[in-house]
DNA sequence: ATCGTGACGGTTGAT
DNA sequence: TTATCAACCGTCACG
């Protein structure tokens, strides 16, 4: 997409691109301002983003402690694996007779499938008119067997880094404040290679909500949560370490997204009537 | 006034 | 290369 991404605006005047996450930032700033003890509506107004979408991020910290959104596009992971396929044809070769049904219920018995990823009776008919007698390539075999899904993601992240543009670069230019502005105290954003990404958390800190982040938010989210992951749902919101003011940053981010109305030649905002008090 | 939720229109990426 | 599908997104409106 060359086309640069210009976004719409919501009610409260904040710019959103439809489909598309909030940036990081604000997704953190979000969460750093409910744990400052801000009312979910007034993080919704001093934001700009939609009430909904604080709640449904602060939930989401809540359950999972990751402030990242979920894996965008792709596929559902494949029920019919190299393994599977391996033995439907094995229950074929000792029965030749044998129903797909018959299989279902084999391959449920027998371990190999749990009523989750048991292929259908007709995906395993499919399976036996298809499959059967010939053999998983390699790279098929490779696709269902890499045991390394960090390095797989490590490599799908380099891949997704190289090939897309930062999808928010000319939407929510943040960069580092130039010199003359003072360092905010940055919130602490994850390292790519790292897969924690709740707060609260020492991890190696990059100064500024920066070139660096926004480099790494280039890639698709479902990257990112490759890269990233989402922390095990272990500890509810109020375990997490409390963060310090030192962590928390001036209102800059907010100001920023804002700002970057401007940048990109748009109206100001509409009119604060949803920023009442 | 606040907040949870579902519909909606949109994007994304694997197949 | 293109189309399809199913995941996710944030906004909006309703209760």
């Amino acid at each position: 997409m060359e086309q640069p991404t210009f976004g719409e605006v919501n009610q409260l005047g904040g710019v959103f691109v439809n489909g598309r996450p909030l940036p990081n930032a604000i997704r953190l700033r979000i969460v750093e301002l409910a744990q400052l003890g801000v009312r979910p509506c007034d993080i919704s107004r001093q934001l700009r983003v939609s009430h909904g979408c604080v709640s449904k991020i602060l939930a989401r910290y809540n359950e999972t402690g990751s402030i990242l959104p979920g894996a965008i596009g792709g596929s559902k992971p494949r029920v019919t694996t190299p393994n599977v396929v391996k033995h439907i044809k094995a229950y074929k070769d000792r029965d030749p007779g044998i129903f797909a049904w018959e299989i279902r219920d084999k391959l449920l018995s027998d371990g190999v499938c749990d009523k989750y990823n048991v292929p259908s009776v007709s995906s395993i008919s499919r399976i036996l008119r298809n499959k059967i007698g010939g053999n998983s390539s390699p790279t098929h075999q490779q696709q269902y067997e890499n045991k390394n899904p960090s390095a797989a993601a490590a490599a799908a992240a380099a891949a997704a880094a190289a090939a897309s543009p930062p999808i928010y670069n000319q939407f929510y230019p943040y960069s580092c404040p130039p010199p003359s502005v003072p360092t905010m105290a940055a919130p602490q954003m994850p390292p790519q290679s790292h897969g924690i990404t709740h707060l609260g958390t020492k991890q190696p800190v990059s100064n500024c909500v920066t070139p660096c982040y926004m480099r790494a938010w280039a890639a698709s989210s479902h990257s990112m949560n490759d890269i990233l992951g989402f922390r095990q749902p272990t500890q509810p919101m109020g375990e997490h370490t409390p963060m310090t003011h030192e962590n928390i940053s001036t209102n800059m981010i907010g100001q920023n997204y804002n700002m970057q109305y401007y940048n990109v030649n748009m109206k100001p905002p509409v009119p604060a009537m949803y920023l009442q008090n």
